[in-house]
DNA sequence: CTAGGTGCAAAGCATTTGCAAGGTC
DNA sequence: GACCTTGCAAATGCTTTGCACCTAG
């Protein structure tokens, strides 16, 4: 068990329950980041209207982050239990490349001080195609 | 009437009709990014499945692109209509300040070499709190 | 024990699909 | 006039809500 999810949720007051905890481990387990369509099917204990609640809550609690993927949105843990870090993403075959840059924290807070502005999150993600996908047409 | 609009129909071969031209209408009206239940509600004229469609279709011919607006999604005219720009999105009273910045760009070709990707488009935005929400509380 | 959480059912939206009628080039 | 587009209807899918029962603390 995740001490830090445990902290969170007694600070909170909210109950870490089986749904909550197979829903953590799934986002923990999974490579990519997951659909709420994706986290029903992987869950098949867990009730789809749980997820969703769980989901928001975790978002709330800055558990989970949204990605997104083109025209759709998908969730990932955050930074505690996820190191920071963004996406490359190809457009032909989906592949996801991690990309950690102090570089792009720099900018923000350059941005932030310049619109007098207190950044809680940030999104960043580049589209395109890989060498691979590249290389094949 | 655009002439770039037009320049793209007539290349691809496809028709600027009516329902088209009031959604490129609404996009370039609005100051800030719109949801398809925005423009359904802008576009009285125009059918629901019409705004589903031209939306897709815009997006594909890279006229609109996607903004992730905290949980939800919503779409504004791309680069050649509306100066490229990025968002600074107050989660308190929704404010949108834009962002122009070509340290971002630059980021994202260093990026795209490192990794041997072929970059066409990216997202970046930040969430936080603005001056005015910050110094009411 | 006792709130807070869950699952089920059903309502409420958002989005997609099929097809005949209409409008653009 | 041909053929792409549209609007309507209806199907499909996703998300939320209400409520009785359950369970973690």
């Amino acid at each position: 068990m995740d001490t830090e999810l445990v902290r969170i949720f007694s600070k909170a007051k909210l109950r870490l329950t089986t749904p909550r905890i197979a829903i953590f481990n799934a986002l923990k387990e999974s490579s990519t980041p997951l659909s709420t369509s994706q986290i029903i099917r992987l869950c098949p204990g867990v009730d789809k209207v749980s997820v969703y609640r769980t989901i928001k809550l975790f978002g709330s609690l800055n558990i989970v982050t949204i990605v997104t993927h083109g025209w759709k949105q998908s969730y990932e843990l955050s930074s505690p239990f996820h190191p920071h870090h963004h996406h490359i993403v190809c457009e032909r075959c989906g592949d996801v490349i991690k990309l950690q840059s102090p570089s792009i924290e720099a900018l923000i807070h350059k941005f932030a001080k310049q619109h007098a502005f207190t950044p809680t999150s940030h999104h960043f993600e580049i589209h395109g195609v890989c060498e691979k996908c590249a290389s094949k047409q």
